[in-house]
DNA sequence: TATTCGTGGCC
DNA sequence: TGGCCAAGAAT
């Protein structure tokens, strides 16, 4: 056992303290914001950076104030509103979280975690988010920014595993502080810590508040040694072909001939096997005669 | 557990 | 220029 673990407080006061002077102020950090704002914010943030996140996000709630909103469009609309924020299913995961909302929890985001979980499109991660963020619940808030900070500041390594780990969530539990408020508030200092500070690439230790205890630092910051992350590959693969087709699709109002899809793709057989991805998604509708639009069920 | 799933900006 | 990265989830 570490001496951070030991005294996880040492931890805590310090990332705090830098929080509450280098918190960014984002609209979903705000009390108007409601439990449906950072519900909205946490799926439009999976795997997509704040600045690109931010338009679309005022839009979205503007239109769509409440879970009810939503639920009573057509999932077209909510993956036409997605614009290019990428991974598209996560709007539709969003749509039929807000109708299960309707349906099982009177049109409110619920508190409880199990139940959080159990909705489509949340995951470990998110529902601890909402919860913690949302509700100022005690929960371990373990992504990419805090898996992060914890490898390098308490266990001392540069990277942590490539998918997370027992002792990980094992880890990150036995950090938590034990007042409610207090473990929220860690929970949102610490990931932006590693958002801001402890970066994946030019870390800036000169402005870090664990610089002095960090585990990594204090090992002379060993390069990591593990296997390389398994770089993601995009031209030509299928997920641009995907992204091509519903770019036409997003863009018409009317359902869109197969002859004008065609010009998404040179390649037919790749062409043909991507739209009946996106169409095995539900994603996109197929109708009679060819023609194709965003779903209106 | 390993893959799949978009998009764009940065160094 | 291009690999890397960005508040993951589902299968």
């Amino acid at each position: 056992m570490t001496a951070t673990e030991q005294n996880p407080a040492a931890l805590h006061a310090p990332v705090i303290s830098w929080f509450d002077a280098h918190a960014r102020d984002l609209p979903w950090r705000r009390p108007e914001a409601g439990a449906w704002g950072v519900m909205v914010s946490e799926f439009m943030l999976q795997q997509t950076p704040v600045s690109r996140v931010l338009p679309v996000y005022e839009q979205w709630l503007a239109r769509w104030p409440r879970p009810a909103d939503l639920a009573a469009e057509a999932p077209g609309e909510a993956v036409r509103a997605w614009g290019r924020l990428g991974y598209p299913r996560r709007a539709l995961r969003l749509h039929a979280a807000a109708r299960a909302m309707a349906e099982r929890h009177d049109g409110e985001v619920p508190r409880d975690h199990a139940q959080l979980l159990a909705l489509p499109g949340v995951g470990e991660y998110t529902a601890a988010a909402v919860a913690s963020f949302a509700y100022g619940q005690r929960h371990a808030v373990l992504d990419t920014n805090v898996r992060r900070v914890l490898a390098r500041a308490v266990t001392g390594v540069q990277y942590p595993p490539n998918a997370t780990t027992a002792a990980e969530r094992r880890l990150a539990r036995a950090l938590l502080p034990d007042d409610e408020a207090t473990a929220a508030r860690w929970a949102a200092a610490s990931m932006e810590l590693g958002a801001l500070v402890c970066t994946a690439k030019n870390e800036t230790c000169v402005a870090c508040p664990l610089a002095a205890s960090c585990a990594w630092r204090l090992a002379g910051k060993p390069a990591h040694d593990g296997p390389a992350r398994r770089g993601q590959t995009y031209a030509g693969t299928d997920r641009q072909v995907r992204g091509r087709l519903l770019a036409l699709l997003r863009e018409a109002t009317d359902p869109v001939p197969q002859h004008h899809l065609d010009t998404a793709w040179h390649e037919p057989v790749q062409r043909a096997r991507a739209l009946d991805g996106l169409v095995a998604d539900g994603l996109v509708e197929p109708l009679e005669g060819g023609r194709y639009r965003l779903p209106l069920g």
